[in-house]
DNA sequence: CGGTATCCCCGTCGATACTG
DNA sequence: CAGTATCGACGGGGATACCG
């Protein structure tokens, strides 16, 4: 953690937030996640290792709270740390609004069906075990289906966990980030057929209502696009 | 600029605003500094080649343009800049409140006269040239004395010009530094003869009312300091 | 004033494997 | 589940000098 050399109050928090990974972890456990292996699921790009620094760092910085009891261990934030949510969510209005653009290695498809689990309005999935799935014909064998069973908990999986499935739906990943992000709207999609829905009406019907979006999904965009 | 490989928003934006002395650079811009040799003057420790680099890796994100008239470059925030606001703000909010023991190297005596040269109210300083020496006992020869000359413009200098001095001060960096935060007022370091003022009564009177303090000075800070 | 040119080092990070 | 161990590469960035 390179100093600045400065006293100002920005400086010193970017010394601790300006290294890599740092805010998505901060992102993460103010998501709720609260274990080594949540967290993990959060930013499955970054190492194990990197994770277990960058966790380590925090909790030197007062930011994160790490309690280990009978062997289970929780990461949480610190009062310091729940007062770094104004901080990430700028950065996260910020983001929607100008950079709207994503590569293609942003889609990632295991984050997605992440995001997604963690977002299942359980309150408009009908009561009982619903299993939905999940294809993406773009993608290759492996990342392409999941199942994602809705019970007393949500569970993703990328096989088939051997219940009935009651609704199958198919989009191209990019398109489904984008309901997501808040980029396209459930309606949207639907009308033109970019996302197929397979099983009984009503449960088609209801679908769209059962998955909250991003929590930046409302931020209104910006009208014209950056001139480049 | 590696890719987190994510598509969130707050890893979007990280991906630009990680990168280390970014954020400082646009906060030099937002106050003001359109120069070059200005930015360089915020970031004193930032190598010309890196703060040439960020700029144009700014300039590319469509958060800074640059223009070039006849010789005369400028670097100014666009829209998408100005809407960093925000980010930085909570950033200088966080930061004051949970980051606030400074270390040694965080008290560069450069920055801070920038710092104090830019806030000079001028209305408050009587008409015509004013100048103003600031003495920082705890610092080696070359970095002790300042000279301030309130004009029409306010210059800095770390060398005599030459002119008449109507207050002089002194005071131990540190201290200077922390009444410039906002962790002191002062009050404080004048009651207890921290802080020296040699001059006429009136301009001693007066002279803490000509420099307004660092914009984040007001953020209520946290009562009980963090437990380490 | 507004930058480039070079050089080199060291630390960060990524990749992969493995353990209690 | 919750991490460590190891290793290598690479490139960011600091230092310094210089230029139009």
């Amino acid at each position: 953690m390179a100093s600045y050399g400065q006293f100002c109050p920005v400086a010193k928090a970017m010394e601790l937030l300006d290294q890599r990974w740092t805010m998505l972890v901060v992102r993460e456990l103010g998501a709720g996640s609260t274990q080594f292996n949540d967290l993990r699921r959060g930013v499955p790009r970054m190492s194990p290792t990197l994770l277990s620094k960058r966790l380590r760092t925090l909790v030197r910085a007062g930011v994160v709270d790490r309690t280990e009891t009978d062997g289970d261990v929780r990461y949480r934030l610190t009062a310091a740390g729940e007062e770094l949510r104004p901080v990430v969510e700028a950065l996260g209005v910020w983001g929607s609004r100008w950079i709207p653009e994503l590569g293609e290695e942003d889609l990632d498809p295991h984050l997605l069906m992440w995001d997604v689990r963690r977002n299942v309005v359980r309150e408009r999935v009908p009561d009982g075990r619903t299993v939905v799935t999940f294809r993406f014909p773009d993608r290759p064998v492996g990342v392409r289906d999941w199942w994602l069973v809705i019970d007393d908990e949500v569970d993703v999986c990328d096989f088939d966990p051997g219940y009935e499935v009651q609704v199958r739906a198919e989009i191209d990943l990019g398109l489904l980030v984008e309901v997501w992000r808040g980029d396209l709207d459930w309606p949207d999609v639907l009308r033109d057929g970019t996302l197929r829905l397979d099983g009984p009406e009503p449960l088609r019907r209801a679908f769209p209502s059962w998955f909250a979006r991003s929590p930046f999904a409302a931020v209104p965009r910006v009208e014209q696009p950056v001139p480049r």
